[in-house]
DNA sequence: GGCGCATGGTTCGTTTGTTGAACTGACTCC
DNA sequence: GGAGTCAGTTCAACAAACGAACCATGCGCC
């Protein structure tokens, strides 16, 4: 099962793909973000077979998203702790809740919701433009040469 | 040894997965947004197998982000059309955008930019709550019990 | 009326990744 | 010295990805 590779594509799209583009990488990473760290409970709380999750971690640290660090020397024994690359990636994870809630439930709602951990609001990730504010939109937007490049 | 399937999962994350988590639905959707809609042009600007592009291709069309039109009878042609569903994908794709363009280029910046298409600005997605218009951030969030629910 | 071209696929052999169960190795606790 | 903990590795079966060849329908041209 061969796969082709993008991670040197020009395309941010691509090169983005290329890192997490398959069925488990995200769902490590939401792990990784709700603070989970030590692969026995990854394992646990994704039922993921222990040689995936190996050389899925392997892919993440080696890319810098997260960092293997020996919490005890003797037997030597480490965990996955998050860099800044990885906590970054969590607007990714936010945008996919976002869409996923308000398409892939078709008759009602998801049964959780994102909240603001202090005051317990509901948190609805929308996607704008960080300039002017605008939500997203496709048919205002077009993919061109990069003005800041060379 | 089918992949592992997370269509039914309780987490909005775990489902938009099932759907886009593999290394080409990503980027047929990404063409498919910048206005790619027959056959022969996904497979000519992706370098995509065919056989690969059928089976997306007909995931995408059963999950409704897109729609399967014939465009003319003889011989029968069919062009693949975006819905509202797949429309609204374009902010997973402008999430990952942004944080590839951040993070995957160490020695620079990408050679592509979002621009509006009127005005020729750059646009820098950016993930907000929507009520408070602030970014977001993992350590200010967590995933409970949905208030709507039931 | 036969020939090549366009288009939207299908078929197939080979290669490679995924899965899940069993196993390992270093150490601790009782 | 036996059970438990934990972070993996090994292995065999299977399925999916790759890419090249092939197919089917109709069109315009000579």
């Amino acid at each position: 099962m061969r796969r082709t590779r993008f991670d040197e594509a020009p395309c941010p799209i691509a090169r983005t793909t290329d890192l997490i583009g398959d069925w488990w990488t995200p769902l490590v990473m939401r792990e990784a973000l709700s603070g989970v760290r030590r692969f026995g409970d990854f394992v646990e709380r994704l039922e993921i077979p222990k040689a995936v999750l190996t050389a899925r971690l392997a892919r993440l640290v080696e890319e810098g998203m997260l960092d293997r660090v020996e919490y005890q020397p003797n037997p030597p024994r480490y965990e996955y702790r998050l860099t800044d690359k990885g906590r970054a990636f969590w607007d990714v994870l936010a945008a996919m809740w976002r869409w996923g809630s308000d398409w892939l439930w078709p008759d009602g709602v998801p049964p959780l919701a994102l909240k603001d951990r202090e005051t317990g609001d509901v948190i609805r990730p929308l996607v704008v433009d960080e300039v002017t504010g605008n939500a997203m939109n496709v048919r205002t937007v077009r993919m061109g040469r990069n003005p800041d490049a060379h």
